[in-house]
DNA sequence: CCTCGAATGTAGGCGTCGCCAACAATGCTG
DNA sequence: CAGCATTGTTGGCGACGCCTACATTCGAGG
């Protein structure tokens, strides 16, 4: 049987997005082509267009994707019952495995390709992702567990400090294995500081 | 007067890679094209070829010397003299200051498309630009400014905040003047910590 | 149920890109 | 100054993103 599609492919937009976040996964940002996918998804070279714009608003898909899955991986590794510092470590375990399993897709979204528009779903949804570790910083100042400063400085060096691990790791100076290792170390320095108490 | 060059261009390689970085600065990575560089310096589209093997070449060649000018600039910062945290925040304040001037720039240094070779000159280069805040924070260690951990650990604490925030600036979510104005509360909370004492 | 516009997919073409091979001009070294 | 390596030119190949004109299908209002 010749496998004949029917002339309307069903849903060739989600199809797109799943074949080309396998790409990204495999061979990263660079091998994504828009006619490359329709040969994979095997429509004509120009059918993408139908419901990307350019290439630039299947990226951005792409990004809103992967910010939503990432904002559920957080929200479900964050256990509010939990003290400060394993709760901190756990969210923090999460992102970096998130990253490691994503690196692609993660330069991709931080990539600010988007700027003009800013396209509010997509602020909507870094919102949602920054979202868990505001919630549980907030909590701990609440509980007194850490001090009483600005929340907004408080989020900057922690998320700071967390994206830059998972920069360090796509950027290959440190591999998953010893980033995942040095969470705890990492999370401990953070609420203790480096100076002597 | 036609304005004729020479059949040889004379320093070719020196002139491409000082367009490039300028196309970069001015219209980011993604608009940059060998045959356009080519253009703007007035030889032939194939001309480049001669001096980069391929289109990657070129880049990591920019990257070099962006390892190299990073570096110079963090050393130039960092002053033995001054006490721990007014020391690091110089050196915080420069290298952000560089993701500011540079955000294309560092986004391409950062990007791990060279590992393959490790080019020996690139891992030199990152060394040389890790170096001072390696210096520092051993200089501080050797005091007893601070605690007495393993220093990778701390290198990577401080390293990680000071790139997590220059992505940041770079992703659009900090403004520069927000990221410059948080440069001393951030270093504050690395070396106090986040814990109430 | 039929019709007709909207949505979706196709075919082909344009300009640009990176890369390659063949050739020309130049510089350098013996 | 002869001959070879270096550097630049020309032209071409295949792939890409995007555009336009056209074909097929779907679905809503008569």
């Amino acid at each position: 049987m010749p496998e004949t599609r029917p002339y309307h492919h069903g849903d060739l937009r989600a199809a797109l997005l799943a074949a080309a976040e396998r790409t990204l996964r495999d061979k990263g940002a660079a091998a994504l082509s828009l006619r490359e996918l329709a040969r994979e998804v095997g429509v004509s070279h120009a059918a993408p267009g139908r419901h990307f714009k350019d290439k630039q608003a299947l990226l951005n898909a792409l990004a809103l994707a992967g910010y939503e899955r990432l904002a559920q991986t957080l929200d479900a590794a964050e256990d509010p019952a939990l003290p400060l510092e394993p709760r901190l470590t756990a969210l923090a375990r999460a992102y970096l495995g998130f990253a490691i399993d994503n690196a692609a897709l993660l330069e991709l979204m931080y990539a600010r390709k988007h700027e003009p528009d800013a396209s509010e779903q997509m602020a909507a949804a870094v919102e949602a992702t920054v979202g868990s570790l505001v919630r549980v910083l907030a909590d701990a100042q609440r509980r007194g567990e850490i001090i009483d400063g600005d929340p907004e400085e408080l989020n900057l060096v922690t998320g700071a400090a967390l994206h830059g691990v998972a920069a360090f790791i796509s950027a290959g100076w440190l591999t998953p294995e010893a980033a995942l290792a040095g969470v705890e170390g990492l999370v401990h320095h953070l609420l203790h500081g480096l100076k002597p108490r």
